[in-house]
DNA sequence: AATACTAGTATACTTTTGTATAGTATGTTT
DNA sequence: AAACATACTATACAAAAGTATACTAGTATT
């Protein structure tokens, strides 16, 4: 763990504060990687079945978001070496951590909600 | 407030969990609304000083954002009538709660760059 | 009358993101 | 041998998001 990074330094600091907000949103922007995430969070998961789950979403969206998910480190490939070949993707413990962003975001949406609809 | 809403409720049904997130997401994403809320933060802002608070964004983008922003209950535009015109934006206490988002967002990007940097 | 300031709008264009449709490599089943 | 399943890839296209550049309406200043 290169250089720890105390959380209470980062927030008086903008630059830091704005790359770390971008790499949060950058995982979860776009129309498939919440969707993806979610199915995942309830545990592995092969190709087809992502594809079952998620309405409407291509084989080559499903294959483009899990790789930049891969190479992002919130999703784990697995691949075993069984006839026939099995893949499965999981959440790496990054990716479990996120659930706090969600429920963050949740909070705020029906909040939000709440007092626009009034 | 119409029916409100219980949170614990709300967080055990994926449907009004994604609506939430959804909303939540669509106020943050795109290049340009995060760097917009971040500079009303500091307070209520004009037009030009927005302009030259946040590097490159045009005046179109600026304008439709913020209109989007505005639609969106986050961002209350305020115009006063005086020679010349001046017209002040600022957050919505919606808008202003959002810092609580922000904030989950930096935690898990600096976590999660500590593990990946690691 | 010409120039400048504020708060934008208009038009055309490029880039990014997502869709549609078909095909491939490997192996299994009938 | 023909058809089927898994886990994708390839190509072409459409739609959404963002950029570049110029312009406008109202007022004030010189």
């Amino acid at each position: 763990m290169s250089d720890p990074v105390l959380i209470s330094e980062v927030k008086k600091c903008p630059r830091q504060f704005v790359l770390a907000i971008n790499d949060t949103l950058n995982v979860l922007s776009g129309k498939w990687k919440l969707p993806i995430i979610a199915s995942l969070l309830y545990g592995k998961t092969r190709f087809k079945e992502l594809q079952e789950n998620i309405e409407k979403i291509t084989p080559r969206m499903l294959s483009k978001e899990l790789k930049e998910l891969e190479l992002n480190g919130v999703v784990k490939r697995n691949v075993f070496d069984t006839t026939p070949i099995r893949i499965e993707y999981e959440l790496t413990e990054s990716g479990k951590q996120i659930v706090k962003v969600l429920d963050a975001m949740v909070d705020w949406g029906i909040a939000h909600r709440e007092v626009n609809v009034a």
